[in-house]
DNA sequence: TGATAAATGCAACTCAGTTGCATAAATTAT
DNA sequence: ATAATTTATGCAACTGAGTTGCATTTATCA
């Protein structure tokens, strides 16, 4: 069931489609220092990801991102979806590219979190 | 430099020997509790990946892990350095393999974590 | 309009990781 | 050997992310 877009519901989700790429949660916080609380936004996020209207992963930093996004292979393979970090903008991406798995080892993959540094396409 | 080879350095590299695979900090701060302070244990840590004995990434969990590895592929590519969580038996191991980059993309890749959650070679 | 459910705020908490400073142990110079 | 210096360890207090319980507000529905 979704939940209530309520106003602060909506500004959330304008400030992942004005940013171009993944914000960190003590980001989000911040920006919203005067006009919601922390444990909100926290709470939005969640909600967010389990109607599959956002997704997380654990940045480089180790803090938690949140990120908005329509590739097709994040649609596809719900797991393997890589993001790159750019060392020039400072921004986190997704990026639409499926990673090949191992196929000699004997190992079973079910889902993949992959973490790209350098320069993205913006950037580049 | 080389750090000095006390009991208790030597005692945290004879846990990554006996462990066959990566370890989160706050499991070894665990393991060393009467032993030695968590301080020294982060310190001793960060000293050894300083001389590239170990190296350390940030887990599915958010923590920090640290793993001895003499992957080929972890010599040659130092970034490009994937690891698998596995489901069965919890650890988290070193893969030997190398992650091919998306070469349609005009990204550029100086390095990269990769974290695969699924079966290891042990368990499969 | 009153009852119910969902959303928000606030304060206090947990837990990983860090920092400053004092002490102890090992090196080096005298 | 002993003193001076460097390096390692311990301890306590702190920071900052993320969580939890509970009270309050806001929206929904009967």
């Amino acid at each position: 069931m979704e939940m209530r877009r309520t106003k602060t519901v909506n500004s959330v989700l304008l400030e992942f489609q004005k940013e171009h790429g993944a914000i960190a949660v003590t980001d989000l916080v911040d920006r919203f220092r005067n006009k919601a609380n922390k444990t909100t936004i926290y709470r939005i996020l969640e909600r967010l990801c389990d109607e599959e209207v956002l997704h997380s992963f654990i940045g480089p930093d180790g803090l938690k991102w949140y990120a908005e996004c329509h590739c097709p292979t994040h649609k596809k393979y719900k797991g393997f979806h890589p993001h790159i970090d750019c060392d020039e903008c400072g921004k986190i991406r997704c990026i639409d590219f499926e990673i090949p798995t191992p196929k000699k080892l004997k190992i079973q993959i079910d889902m993949s979190e992959v973490m790209l540094k350098g320069t993205c396409e913006d950037c580049h």
